[in-house]
Order: structure tokens, then C-alpha cells, then sequence
DNA sequence: AGCACGCCGACT
DNA sequence: GTCGGCGTGCTC
């Protein structure tokens, strides 16, 4: 670049700094980049700075000129802008967002533009002042009204619900001597949230700022109002994708400034700037959602503990189901585990409430249908027992976790089924409006008259989702008024509210749905749970689809049954080909800790987590050889590294191989040692970044490396 | 990732 | 003769 004398360094620009900008891993600007500026600036300060041809947002990372001088300052360019106005990011913060850069292998760019505001990514200096301005006006007017109306001793207008004698002991142990995480281990409607309430009150009395953190915002709409009507004279703000970007900008410079006393937000505020952070809690720990799933796919109840001990706060993960790798880390050395969380347990439904009773229907044992006779939706016992709840006026919650109509069509005259020209997957058939719809690609068609191979009219739905089960259940029962609740229903806006409105006002009998109405609302009605098809997760490939399984089962048997005088006759109908399966041995006794034993037994014995650490090395081609290549150059080109600690699979297609036209493979990569895996992946890394350039030619699309991958 | 530069086919 | 395809390479 030319030496040009811009008017913005009109003397010598005599500072030097580091400033990460936003790149990804395999660009090669690993490190922060190199800039002057007239007067030093503090680490952590966000600046626009040029890169190429554009100018670009960046945070400053180091104030030193520590960094290596293997530029002169004639190459460097100076700093265009400083967004004044905004405190420096801490280097808390920054030390957080480096370590999730490090362990997920990304760039730290990358990894730090990612978790800030999208729009503070957009505006430039001028347009950030005014935003600045709008926001100040903003929070004076709250404080005013604030102090005004409420008296800052808050919770002393309501009167606080008294505590079990588990919730008693639980928050004892919160203030007791130890740095270690907790795991509130509390069944469902044992009282979790009056826990972290308490919790939070104490942090937030001692001036201090809370983040609590759920699964998925939109489906626990009820905790956002306990959480609002508990702390009624704090400033509240949430934290997710939900936003727009305006709100979203703002929620995040609540916190940041620390305006904002209590952020509540999903995965992705666990990157929530927060200087006066006092508490962390992890709702519903063992929730797959914290899992990002694309990009940078970080563990956000992971980095929670990190980030706790950190800042050296408290950190609280609740579930009734806790994911087998934090049970591992809760149970005490004395009996095999490793002892590093605390655990709390709270056995006992508030209320005397019980939880509903497992009755395991053995379908083996189901006679077959008259011939010509077609069989019913349900077992015959099971479809009495709602008859049953129907007389009473009691509501029923059928499970079937699969929408749409049936998972597939086909012609029984030439054999075609209504697979995705782009994926290698069935087309479901939507009734409702007659489609054929890919759910990996959104591939959708009018469903044909006939079939499109032979031109035979008689082609006919396989299987069966949630708007069949509702059909044929509308048929058996004609007394009965159905409801439906799954992704096809929600995606109008409203539509969720509507019809859980609906449920709660009594006018829906029967209620079918997929696992999302399994999470987080309370049916006070509802005596009768049934899942319908639960066996598919008993023979998945996937070693954590029974883990989840039993989390899905033990969430849906809470929905029942929450208030003591209908819990005495709640049901949990559990319909299955493998009665005998230890998964509902378990689940029939609500026997949470004998179940994760014999789950860590057999994980033990795979060498899989919480006993080994994974990583998954994934590509996409426009081959599946050219997938398959790439990860089989990887690993020759790994193995020495690789030694004796580490062990690199050989690579398989994906269990969707093709998706959109992309075709996907993957190889899993595994040690006993975290710490190892950890070296391997960093110096891998750049070998293959190399080996990825080379294969571009032959059909690599994409690649990435997933560390402590949920589904394999 | 952007966004250049750069060297080969079908249009005003 | 130019507009534009996306292959290769760089950004302090």
C-alpha cells in the first residue's frame, strides 16, 4: 500500500495494537493484526479498523506492543474509528472467549465477532453515537420510573412461597465453602426454579448481576414471568436469536454496562458481557440446545462452568435427567465418579404431587386385527383409558415424535417411494395441504395423483406422523376434541399460544404432539401421558439416543398429574415391541440414578464420554469420494501425530448422506485424554487446512472439526 | 469470509 | 471489442 498521509495520523502514530477481526480458521489470520493508533488504547476497546478494502469492526486484544514485530510500522495501517462511549470488553470476557476459540478450534475471530451483537458489527462511529445517545435516554428514563415506584428492596411486597425442606438443604449448601459447580438434581415439579430464585435474589442483594439460561426461550414462557414477577424493580433483559437486531443490541449493552441486573437468555448468552456477574445458572443442563450446531459449535453449559470458575461464581445446572457427563462429574469418587460438582438432590414433588404411574404396554401381547380389519391407532387398553380421562373431563397428551402425515409415500404396484431428488431421504407427506416436503433440504412439491414412475393411481401413505395419528384418532374417538401441537402447527405466528390456550381452557380432550410439548408447560389436566412409538431411540446408532430418551420420557410423565388431586390416578402409557428393556425398568420406577448407572457402565466399557473425550472431523463433497478422501488424507497425514492417545476412525458417510445435493462424511476421532485430543486437534489443524486446499479441486466443499460432538 | 485480480466464452 | 464466469490469493 502506498505511504499514505491520512489526516487521522497527523502526527507519528506512535501506538501500537492488536486487534482481532473477524476471519475464519482456514483464512490463515489466526492471531490478532497489527495497527497503529495516535494514543494507546485499552484492551478490549471495540474499533473499526481497515482490512483489504473494507473497513471492518474488531476488538482491541492487546495494549502492549507484545506482539511479534515481524512488520514494520511503515506496513501497518492505522486504526479508522473508535466507538467511544463503550467500556471496554473485560478481560474476563476475552479470556473466555479465547479459551472457547481454543478448545472448539476456531479462529479467534471468528469466535469473538460471532458472539457480539450483530448490529454492533454494522455501525460505524457516527452511527454508534447516536445510538449511544438513544440508548442513555432510554435507561434514565427506566430508572427514573424505577425509583419512583418501586422501593430497590424488592421481594418484600409478595410473599415469597415457602420452601420444602429439599429446597431448604439445597440453598444451604449453595453458600457453603466450595468453588465447585452444582447440580441440582431436582424431578420435575420438585421446585429447580424456586432454587435458582433464591439463588439469584442472594446474588443480586449483594449487587451483582445473574445469568440465567434456558434451553430454548419460546417454550418456557412461564419461567419468563416467574422470573419478571420475582424481581419486579430489577431490570430484566433477554438474550437470544429471537431478537431483532435493535433489541437484541440493546439487551447486550444492558448487561454489558451493567444496567441490567438479571439477563435471561439461551445458548448464546453465556457470551453475555456482564461486569458485575455474580451467578450463573443452567436450566434443563442436559438439553441438547446448548449445543450450537453449526459454526462454532461451542457447548454453552460448558463454557458456563468455565466461565464460572473464571470469574469465580457459583454455577448452578438443573435437571431432572442431567446429562450423563455431568451425573459422571457430580457422583462422589467413592462411588466411580469424579467427584468435581456438587450435587444437590431433590427428590420430592412440591405439593405432595406424585408422579404418574408407568404402565409399560406390551404390544407383543396386542392381538392381531380381525382380517380385513385394519388396526387400530392405539392399543385397544390404551385408547379406554383415554375414553376414560374423555368421561371424566380429564385431558389426555398422546406423543409421537414425527409431523407430517406419514414419513413416506409409495406405489405398491412398481415400488416408488417418495424419496428427495437432493437427499438421500424420504419426502413426507403433508395432507393438509397436500405436499411432499424434504425436512433436511425444504424440497417441496404438490403431492402427485399417480405414481410418477407407472402411473398407477393406488399409491399410499407408510407410516404415520402427528396429523395422521390426529385423524385416526378423531375416528376412533368421535366424543373427543383433538388438538395437535408440533413444528408445522407453531410456525404460524401466534399458533403455539393459541392452541396451548386452548388446552388450558379445557377445550381440547386429546392432545397430540411431538417431543417439543414435552418441554416446559404445565397441563394442570392432564392425567394421561402416552408415548407412542418411544422404541426407534433403543437401537439407534447414536450411543446418547437412549440418554435422551429417557430425558424426553421422564419430561412428558411430568407434564402429568402436577396438581395432588388429579396425581393419584395420572398415567404414564408407554407402548413397546421391548417391554423388558432396561430404559423402562428404569423409567417405571422413575429410577433416574440406575438408569445413568447402567448407562456409564456400558460407556465405560466403549471407552464413549463421559469416560473418553470425541471429536468429530466432518466434510462435505460433491462426491462422497471426495468427502471420504479428504478425511482419509487427514488422518495419513495425522497419524504419527496422532500416537498411541489418540485414535482416528476410519471415515463413514453421515447417517444422512447426501443433504441438498451435498454429499457427507465423517470420521470420529477419540482419546482417554481431553488434554491430548486438545494438543492433537491444534496441531492437526493445520496440516489439514493445507490438505483441504489441495482437495477443493477434486470436490471438498466444506469441513469442519466438531469437539465433544452430541450426535454422532 | 469478502474482495480483489486474472484469464477465457457470448453479447452490445 | 467488453461483460462476466468463478479459480487463486491476500488481508496488519
Amino acid at each position: 500500500m502506498p505511504p499514505s498521509h491520512s489526516d487521522h495520523q497527523p502526527q507519528v502514530a506512535s501506538c501500537r495494537v492488536g486487534v482481532v477481526v473477524e476471519a475464519p480458521q482456514h483464512s490463515g489470520l489466526l492471531g490478532p493484526l497489527d495497527y497503529l493508533c495516535p494514543e494507546p488504547l485499552a484492551a478490549g476497546t471495540v474499533v473499526r479498523v481497515p482490512l483489504g478494502r473494507r473497513v471492518v469492526t474488531g476488538v482491541v486484544w492487546d495494549d502492549g506492543d507484545t506482539s511479534s514485530e515481524a512488520l514494520a510500522d511503515a506496513q501497518l495501517k492505522p486504526v479508522a474509528e473508535v466507538l467511544h462511549g463503550l467500556p471496554p470488553l473485560s478481560a474476563a470476557w476475552r479470556q473466555l472467549i479465547q479459551f472457547a476459540a481454543g478448545y472448539y478450534q476456531r479462529s479467534l475471530g471468528e469466535m469473538t465477532l460471532m458472539v457480539l451483537p450483530p448490529e454492533l458489527r454494522q455501525l460505524d462511529e457516527t452511527q454508534w453515537g447516536r445510538r449511544l445517545k438513544r440508548l442513555d435516554k432510554a435507561v434514565a428514563k427506566d430508572v427514573g420510573k424505577e425509583d419512583g415506584e418501586c422501593a430497590r428492596d424488592s421481594g418484600s411486597a409478595q410473599a415469597l412461597p415457602e420452601l420444602t425442606e429439599q429446597q431448604a438443604q439445597a440453598l444451604a449448601a449453595l453458600v457453603g465453602p466450595t468453588d465447585k459447580p452444582f447440580l441440582l438434581w431436582g424431578s420435575t415439579g420438585s421446585g429447580k426454579t424456586e432454587v435458582y430464585l433464591r439463588q439469584a435474589q442472594r446474588a443480586l442483594d449483594a449487587g451483582q448481576q445473574v445469568l440465567m439460561m434456558v434451553p430454548e426461550i419460546n417454550l418456557t414462557p412461564q419461567l419468563e414471568e416467574r422470573v419478571a414477577a420475582r424481581f419486579a424493580g430489577r431490570r430484566i433483559v433477554s438474550l437470544h436469536s429471537g431478537l431483532t437486531p435493535a433489541q437484541r443490541l440493546r439487551n447486550w449493552l444492558m448487561a454489558h454496562t451493567g444496567h441490567a441486573d438479571l439477563v435471561l437468555g439461551t445458548r448464546l448468552s453465556v457470551f453475555a458481557s456482564m461486569p458485575r456477574l455474580g451467578l450463573i445458572v443452567v436450566d434443563e443442563e442436559h438439553d441438547p440446545s446448548y449445543k450450537q450446531q453449526d459454526g462454532a459449535r461451542y457447548s454453552a453449559r460448558d463454557l458456563a462452568v468455565y466461565r464460572a470458575r473464571l470469574e469465580k461464581v457459583p454455577v448452578v445446572l438443573g435437571s431432572a435427567t442431567p446429562s450423563l457427563e455431568s451425573w459422571y462429574n457430580a457422583l462422589p469418587t467413592a462411588e466411580g465418579g469424579a467427584g468435581r460438582y456438587v450435587r444437590l438432590a431433590m427428590p420430592a414433588r412440591v405439593g405432595d404431587g406424585i408422579m404418574p404411574t408407568v404402565r409399560v404396554l406390551d404390544l407383543t401381547r396386542v392381538p392381531k386385527p380381525l382380517p380385513g380389519r385394519s388396526a387400530p391407532p392405539l392399543a385397544e387398553e390404551l385408547l379406554q383409558a383415554i375414553a376414560q380421562r374423555i368421561e371424566r373431563g380429564e385431558q389426555s397428551l398422546v406423543l409421537l415424535n414425527r409431523r407430517g402425515y406419514a414419513p413416506v409415500l409409495h406405489c405398491s404396484d412398481c415400488g416408488w417411494k417418495s424419496g428427495c431428488p437432493h437427499c438421500s431421504a424420504w419426502r413426507v407427506f403433508h395432507k393438509v395441504d397436500r405436499t411432499l416436503r424434504c425436512h433436511h433440504c425444504g424440497f417441496t412439491e404438490r403431492v402427485p395423483q399417480a405414481c410418477p414412475d407407472c402411473g398407477n393411481q393406488d399409491i399410499a401413505p407408510v407410516g404415520r406422523g402427528t396429523e395422521r395419528l390426529e385423524e385416526q384418532l378423531a375416528e376412533v374417538l368421535p366424543q373427543a376434541r383433538i388438538g395437535r401441537i408440533d413444528a408445522d402447527v407453531t410456525k404460524h405466528k401466534g399458533a403455539l399460544e393459541a392452541q396451548l390456550a386452548s388446552v388450558h381452557a379445557g377445550e381440547v380432550d386429546v392432545l397430540v404432539g411431538t417431543q417439543m410439548v414435552a418441554k416446559g408447560h404445565d397441563f394442570r389436566r392432564i392425567t394421561l401421558v402416552a408415548a407412542v412409538n418411544p422404541d426407534a431411540a433403543l437401537f439407534a446408532s447414536d450411543f446418547r439416543a437412549a440418554e435422551r430418551q429417557f430425558a424426553l420420557l421422564m419430561q412428558a410423565a411430568g407434564r402429568a398429574g402436577r396438581d395432588a388431586q388429579v396425581a393419584g390416578h395420572s398415567e404414564m402409557w408407554i407402548q413397546t415391541w421391548h417391554p423388558t428393556h432396561p430404559l423402562y425398568a428404569a423409567l417405571r420406577r422413575y429410577d433416574y440414578a440406575a438408569f445413568a448407572a447402567q448407562q456409564l457402565r456400558e460407556r465405560e466399557m466403549a471407552s464413549l464420554p463421559p469416560y473418553a473425550s470425541l471429536a468429530m472431523l466432518r466434510a462435505e463433497g460433491k462426491t462422497q469420494e471426495a468427502a471420504q478422501h479428504f478425511l482419509n488424507r487427514a488422518a495419513e497425514l495425522t497419524q504419527d501425530l496422532a500416537g498411541e492417545a489418540i485414535v482416528l476412525y476410519p471415515p463413514v458417510p453421515t447417517p444422512i448422506q447426501r443433504v441438498a445435493n451435498v454429499e457427507r462424511a465423517q470420521m470420529m476421532i477419540e482419546s482417554a485424554n481431553r488434554l491430548a485430543l486438545q494438543r492433537f486437534l491444534q496441531s492437526a489443524q493445520a496440516l489439514w487446512l493445507d490438505e483441504a486446499q489441495k482437495n477443493r479441486r477434486s470436490g471438498l466443499i466444506r469441513w469442519a472439526v466438531d469437539v465433544d460432538p452430541l450426535a454422532i
